[in-house]
DNA sequence: CACTTGACCTGTCCGC
DNA sequence: TGCGGACAGGTCAAGT
């Protein structure tokens, strides 16, 4: 699903809807979306949460006993709120975990493919976490400079430019709608080899990575599917995205059709006129 | 180590 | 209308 944008909009309507809500009851109907010990459950009822934040395209939910809620949506998840006194079409079938405040209000976690999980951590656990150790620098952040990002793709020189945004290693947050948009901006061909990269061609790829996450998060996000923000809303990205999705359709700067073609395994998206 | 592919799941869409 | 196959916003475990 949800990748960069989608992400730093569910956190800040997570930052807004539940900070300060005691959890007064967990339940959860599929085993792998929820793989916590039960005591580690107990010891949360009661928490409340403190705040709310993103690596990557991880959420990070901190409880008042310095435990986290680590939660991943993969493709499908959604982590929508209700309040108590809210009709809402939640739960659904997708529905795999739920949070009881004790106000009455909800937070369900839904994920149509089960891909998704909600893990509770310590900070020993947060902090040893290999996945959120191993993840590159944050695109939005001030330490995604030219220089690191130039250096961070250079340990993926024989493989395509797609794979390697697409590898979160190098870059944290990137999935394949914007690695297809980010390309389009910088006028690369997403299945160039990165060892094919000239200084400009990374000059200009890092600033269109950039443009095109900031512009989705100002735009709520990119909703195709099922992608939801906490107050079960759409996001309107794709109103305006260059490529992705617009198989067929002209390219709006040249006019030529936008095609399709497997990169990395992955459906992308470009203009075989603009991307070289 | 780096690269590619299949697996994890459910739902939808497209061609026959 | 039904059916099979491909595909969908991500990551990990295997294979080479």
């Amino acid at each position: 699903m949800p990748e960069l944008p989608e992400i730093e909009t569910i956190v800040a309507g997570l930052n807004r809807l539940v900070i300060g809500k005691i959890i007064d009851d967990i339940t959860w109907d599929w085993a792998k979306a929820f793989p916590n010990d039960p005591a580690v459950v107990d010891a949360t009822i009661g928490r409340s949460i403190v705040k709310a934040s993103r690596m990557g395209k991880a959420i990070l939910i901190d409880l008042d006993n310095t435990t986290t809620i680590l939660i991943h949506l993969k493709m499908t998840g959604q982590l929508v709120f209700q309040e108590a006194d809210q009709e809402g079409p939640f739960p659904d079938k997708t529905t795999r975990v739920t949070l009881d405040f004790t106000d009455g209000s909800l937070l369900y976690f839904n994920d149509q493919r089960k891909f998704g999980w909600v893990k509770i951590l310590t900070s020993t656990e947060l902090a040893n976490n290999e996945f959120l150790q191993k993840l590159g620098p944050d695109p939005l952040s001030k330490t995604f400079t030219q220089a690191l990002f130039t250096q961070r793709m250079s340990r993926r020189k024989d493989t395509s430019v797609k794979a390697a945004l697409l590898d979160q290693t190098v870059v944290a947050g990137l999935g394949n709608i914007y690695c297809d948009e980010a390309l389009f901006l910088a006028e690369i061909m997403p299945d160039r080899k990165v060892r094919t990269l000239s200084d400009q061609d990374y000059r200009k790829l890092h600033r269109a990575i950039r443009k095109v996450l900031k512009r989705s998060v100002e735009l709520g996000g990119s909703t195709r599917r099922n992608y939801l923000n906490v107050e079960g809303i759409r996001g309107h990205y794709l109103d305006e995205a260059f490529v992705y999705g617009r198989t067929g359709e002209p390219c709006r700067v040249c006019a030529q059709p936008i095609l399709k073609i497997r990169v990395a395994g992955r459906g992308t998206h470009f203009c075989k006129h603009c991307q070289k």
